[in-house]
DNA sequence: CGGAAATATAACCAATGGGTAATATATAGA
DNA sequence: TCTATATATTACCCATTGGTTATATTTCCG
């Protein structure tokens, strides 16, 4: 399957859905409007979701309530890392343009 | 193509070689020897990591020396930055320990 | 100039993946 | 109990992708 994080968040479905539970836990049903793809669709997406233990369901009656796991996220974040002071952010752009000045 | 960077970030040897041009420079060569790639192998992953704005070549000769660019890589920071509160870190749990010692 | 070296592109193939319709399963409610 | 609702699973299809081999292109060097 797909052992691999960075292949889960590749689908931009399934960030959909995730960024859905970011805001509350959803039923399966509300995440079908939310995506407009398909019920087995979406069934087929948090399983893959369960499975890199991004979401889990909690059964109330016939409805499926899932919720959002961030906790997986912090492997990319890790990964993102040593890249960080690679990147030219903001700041970096001011001290630029102040070292310019002084020339 | 792949206009997502997630996908381009999904697939094992393009992080391999991101990783390998994070520490120098690299030719087209090296990279073969560093993702036990064939030459072809590399060079279209090569190709997609440019697309995606990762990486850009220089010609010395007839070699092509690659080097990393970070930036795009702030788009996937950007996405994780509403999930970085949700994720339970270690300060987190020291917090919980202590208010439970409090109790 | 002619061959070797470095890289890119083209052509092709097998595997994977995301989508759907059809079906199974479980629960709620009349 | 019978039917409707909610979700999961299965079966299937088409498009994409990562890999390879073969070929083109450029540059170095004898």
């Amino acid at each position: 399957m797909s052992d691999n994080l960075f292949e889960v968040l590749a689908e931009p479905k399934r960030r959909t859905i995730l960024d859905a539970l970011r805001v509350k836990e959803r039923t399966v049903g509300e995440l079908v409007a939310l995506t407009s793809l398909s019920q087995p669709g979406v069934s087929k997406h948090l399983r893959i979701l369960r499975e890199a233990g991004l979401v889990s369901a909690a059964k109330h009656g016939q409805k499926h309530l899932y919720r959002l796991h961030a906790q997986p996220l912090t492997d990319v974040d890790r990964w993102l890392q040593p890249y960080r002071p690679l990147w030219p952010d903001k700041l970096d752009a001011l001290e630029r343009y102040l070292d310019e000045e002084e020339s």
